[in-house]
DNA sequence: TTGTAAGCGTTATCAA
DNA sequence: TTGATAACGCTTACAA
């Protein structure tokens, strides 16, 4: 747009004498031998202007490879054009998928994303809120281990910067939030499951006390057993940070009344829990079905595929932002965007084995 | 340190007229009863104070929940404190962990992490450039296509913004960078391949055109082949938007003389040809082993077990982040740090399969 | 010890 | 059409 004519036209920095400081638009205002309040002008389009001074104007700036400073911009304006996002880890791909749809519609949105990451930890949540607080972000996406215990959301209250949680169901629903209906997506899995004849289906899952997922997703894992009139499975509730699972899971799954079927609360969950049943000597799906949760792309090509119950985590991403930003000048209390699920079928979930074990 | 008597100690926001603008250093210091002047030296712990307007102030700070602006102190210190994160895709875990690494770098700094990304679209990377540069980022950290051919860098060289390029290992190697040396990596793969029996090996490859490491692993391929005196197997080059490679690799998986071990040049390829080897009815190790580039840790927890040079993805953005930081001052240019591989072993490549085939 | 005032890079108001 | 100037939130001489 306006910036288009801002490269150098000679390919070289300038005159000959290096500018080494940046550009400001004092310098180019001297340049172009007008006053700064025209480079404004010319430069944003606002106001009129000759064109010669208009011409003048834009030589002068690309002379100078000039950028206005978004912070001297941001100062006058008293917005910033900048969200922060809060994840709990970058490296867990449902949540650096989500990032990745927050930075395109942001980008999109002309806005800047400021991002931080706690690993589950509130030391480091703490100071992350407070960083994105200082840089004045007019707003945050986040996802948090619990939104019904969480500090952090407590200050942004106190402080009224509005905030969108991604992938949280919080109870306190007024949070607002994008997530899918947790339990009846579990509902969902555990349907399938029992269409294929699993009688016995025990649940992997994050520690409840620490997710408020994972207790949705238990909830939804109950209910659809109690409606199905089965007896709930083993439940094995495990740490985020040790995933060799194996020692864990071998108590359960010895003996013919072993769960012939496992639902994961999670993908990254699902995917150390077959990791664990091959080295405990079991195939899956034949002797044990197992199903995820979120979606992640590297289900796809894994072998046996992952089956799991699919968010769609890019829009997740972009949705929050945008009930953010559309958000901004009124009110997100209460506002809550339930996303559609969807099961993607894999090899890991069969049919239950015959009776015969 | 200095902040941690801002939260509010009655838990309220202030004092009943509700505070809906952020709380300036004006307002502190009108609460407070003194000057602004006061109120920063107070809260940076420059210059003495009385203790009781040091309690003063803090009071009325901690009342306001007051966080200094960092955009008004920047634009006095003229520095941001914030570094520019640019990669391809966050969806990409390999990218994904060393965005984290480098957040954690700088998070430990104290610094922010302003990130973007490509998507491999030029246009979209040098609006993303165009955004970090306004937002006056001091220095950049980011992961090119191709770092011998990238207007972006042009553009970054012209202004003389310093950044350091991860993963990419440019020819013009004044470029500062941090990677591994991929000739030598790839080199150890097809050394553990032929130390393995492996006779026909060939190569799954992103576009050479389009990336400089897929070049550099290529003829690290090849130079291997050479020196133990085998003939190049086939080179199929990928690209990266359409992963089903089935249909791409068949034609060279007929007939006896087809490759006994692929060397995939990144994991996500690894993968899809792992996927695809098995659509076509091969078995892997038992038929064609795979080898992988970058060390994602689902690998791990894949079946097979994927087999991988691993690249330390997170030490790499930490380090690019050091060398960024510590170079401000100083001079970038021809600052290349090589950083140590490892060779993951895994199921996904195995010895070649007996004469009898 | 504390306050006054200038200045950082913009935009916007008001005159000229 | 253009220019001088105030203002944004902060830090930092310098003065009191």
């Amino acid at each position: 747009m306006v910036r288009d004519g801002m490269r150098t036209t000679d390919g070289r920095v300038t005159d000959g004498r290096a500018m080494d400081r940046v550009a400001t638009i004092r310098d180019v205002a001297a340049r172009a031998g007008v006053s700064i309040a025209t480079v404004s002008r010319v430069l944003n389009g606002s106001g009129n202007a000759t064109p010669e001074t208009m011409e003048k104007v834009r030589a002068a700036a690309s002379d100078l490879s000039f950028r206005p400073s978004t912070i001297g911009r941001n100062l006058k304006a008293a917005r910033t054009r900048t969200v922060g996002v809060l994840v709990p880890s970058l490296t867990n791909p449902v949540f650096a998928e989500s990032v990745a749809g927050i930075q395109e519609a942001a980008a999109e949105a002309g806005y800047s994303v400021l991002i931080a990451s706690t690993d589950y930890d509130p030391a480091k949540e703490s100071r992350a809120i407070e960083g994105l607080l200082s840089n004045r972000v007019e707003g945050l996406v986040l996802t948090v281990a619990d939104a019904d215990r969480s500090g952090s959301l407590d200050t942004l209250d106190e402080v009224r910067l509005p905030y969108v949680l991604a992938y949280n169901q919080p109870d306190r629903a007024l949070r607002a939030h994008v997530s899918v209906d947790n339990v009846a997506a579990s509902r969902a899995v555990v349907e399938r499951m029992t269409a294929l004849g699993h009688r016995r289906i025990g649940m992997i899952a994050g520690r409840f006390r620490q997710s408020d997922r994972s207790r949705r997703r238990h909830a939804g894992w109950q209910a659809a057993l109690a409606d199905a009139g089965l007896p709930p499975g083993p439940v094995v509730e495990v740490d985020f940070n040790d995933l060799r699972l194996a020692h864990r899971l071998a108590p359960y799954l010895e003996g013919p009344e072993r769960p012939t079927a496992l639902f994961a609360s999670n993908d990254m969950l699902a995917l150390a829990t077959i990791r664990a049943l091959r080295d405990l000597g079991l195939s899956v799906p034949d002797d044990v079905s197992v199903c995820g949760f979120d979606g992640i792309e590297v289900g796809r090509l894994m072998s046996p595929s992952l089956a799991t119950l699919v968010q769609p985590a890019r829009a997740m991403g972009a949705t929050a932002f945008e009930c953010l930003r559309t958000g901004f000048s009124g009110d997100l209390q209460g506002r809550a965007v339930m996303l559609p699920f969807t099961l993607r079928p894999g090899e890991s979930l069969g049919p239950a084995p015959s009776k015969s074990t």
